[in-house]
DNA sequence: CATGAATGAGCCTTCATTCAT
DNA sequence: TATGAATGAAGGCTCATTCAT
């Protein structure tokens, strides 16, 4: 039909896609809250001053909604991780550090926003065996995209010859993962910057004396 | 009959001790295989052929057996992560070196030996928000421990000084959590192995070239 | 449509109020057919043909809806208790007899009309602690309001000086829980009266010879 | 077999007996302490410090301790209604009079010394419908006994000719009842002296003025 | 005969989902 | 389209009863 043409959405349309997101914020806080299993679809709906047959309209289920909610939040941190590293990949190893630390401002600064964050992807892969792989799926993301780093490193030249890629990309997604453990208890900015320095450091220098 | 007094236990109690022991395998596995909450008493009963009253002989409750679950699976890891290293403090760059080296195997061959390890510590944060506390709390412990140990490098001299102790340890246990996280995935001894040694390289190198 | 403002309750809102009642209906009726404890949340459902979970969403549990049978059977036998003698107080002994009178054919009236009724109140103090309390305290109710008219007869003269109003009172309550643990086996309407009759002459003569 | 003749009671026996009693004994403070529903075979056999199988060996199930342990508490009662006026038939108004007070005297006696014998005669009516059914037959056994006395005396000629012998006598009984139901509550000595003699003043001479 | 470990029927209660209004 | 009343599958838990020791 011509009138659907991308760029006109129906006023309808416009509130109905305002109402799913509010649905799925509403889910998010709900969760993060009280934790997947004990939150009801009326308590989503309740939150949201809707009825929560409404629910139904939007979502197909409860396993539905969460699914959203968990892709949301990983989108966020996987902007946070990515999103000011895209414009050129790093030559140097003082190029390559700056962007450590970017990533690692852009994600002290996404998780002191909303500590919910964190807390949701810790206990997300709790709610079954799926939402566990998502997740397990996402770190894994992560650390392929930081092997690849890792990789272009190596054959630049300004990472270590022999280096591990595969197995050193774990370890520095686990890094990450500390970040965010962290935050669920310690979400203050000041702390996640002395996490960024130190895994920056434990990175670039290791803990023992430069040699 | 002429029993040694002490430690004889009955029969009976020995029985006892084994069913309950029992319950607790089966339940892991349960757990382990569908999850917690989809998991039912009556699973935990029937794997074990028994019948599911019988299972509040030994637990109040299904709170109760996955605490006991739960406990048992960090006691191991703990028991890994703290056994090699019990005898004496480390005073050399070398012996701290050889010491993240022998907690790195004991945890790859722990990993290794049962892969459900830790995807049980995986998942047990989204049971609820207390067991989402100890599995929080365990970590903490062993960044604590590690903490003290690095410290105790840099009094000592090894390590270097200025070091973050404390924001290194959070990031320190990120990689162990890595090494786990990896271990639901890639339990090949191999693979765990691999992970250990770049853990340690980045610890004591850095990913940079030598300086 | 020109509703009247005030009291129109909606047609859901009246068919929410009738099920209502229905399911304090059926519950008394298993409850006085099988007892308390012998009922089921599903006996009362199925009794009116609707989903057990559907109780659920009119009662908080068992006991909640039991509190409402009890109530309800009380509050009728109140009713027949006190209707009939608000207008005055009475100010001789005939108008005393008189209201005893009335008392006893209300009773009577109610009792016949539904011989379930002083069944629940039999059968109530079983259900737990807190419910024979209730009932207790109806009984005392009960009494205490006998006691006020006794001391009110005393003083005005027409009962006898030196009446020990508030044992008495035990004694005539005493006589009214005779004539619903009678009615349980023999509600009809010509034993309550004969009942009724006696108690008046009990009360207002004795059992002897007319001195 | 000779040896079983009556008198012999084998040891064994006699400590089988010993111990059947216990169990009632146990049994009855159980349901007087928590009720008949909320009393576990095994409370009462932990109280009386036996396996709680046992107490199988000695009745047949929980119904049939609670129906030994109510025929026991009637047993009692009927004692203190029965025992002190079996001797001879009343042929005075004053003969009849001492033995009503006799009586009132044995039942406040009995009640005053144990007042967990009306509350286990208040609650059983709530255990089932054949414990109801037992509770009003005992209400009826004592009714027609009270009737039987009432009958002589208008034979006799002490009692006023024309009385309503069978109505009387369940208004007397509800008299009794009131009795029990006040010992509830309160037990005292003193109360229940009074309350015997407020029923005996009704009795006697009405609550009116002496005529 | 005494014991208590084992059992499973049975019940209350929750809540995701459906569907008539 | 929004609603919320109705539903019943599902599951945790209790406890009377049995029976091997």
């Amino acid at each position: 039909m011509m009138w659907t043409m991308s760029a006109a959405p129906t006023l309808a349309e416009r509130r109905k896609q305002e109402l799913r997101q509010g649905i799925i914020d509403s889910a998010f806080e709900c969760f993060a809250a009280q934790g997947y299993h004990a939150t009801g679809i009326a308590d989503i709906a309740t939150r949201l001053g809707i009825g929560h047959g409404t629910f139904y309209r939007y979502f197909a289920n409860k396993r539905d909604i969460v699914e959203h909610v968990v892709d949301e939040v990983i989108a966020k941190i996987i902007a946070a991780l990515s999103a000011d590293n895209a414009p050129e990949v790093p030559d140097t190893i003082a190029d390559y550090r700056a962007q450590v630390e970017r990533i690692g401002d852009a994600l002290a600064r996404i998780l002191t926003d909303d500590p919910r964050l964190p807390r949701m992807v810790l206990e997300a892969p709790g709610i079954d065996p799926q939402m566990s792989a998502k997740i397990l799926g996402f770190y894994d993301l992560a650390r392929r995209l930081t092997e690849r780093y890792l990789a272009h490193g190596v054959e630049t030249g300004y990472l270590r010859e022999g280096l591990d890629v595969e197995a050193t990309s774990h370890a520095i997604i686990g890094m990450i993962v500390a970040t965010m453990l962290s935050a669920v208890q310690q979400p203050e900015a000041q702390h996640q910057r002395r996490l960024a320095a130190a895994i920056q450091s434990l990175m670039f220098e290791g803990i023992t004396h430069e040699h």
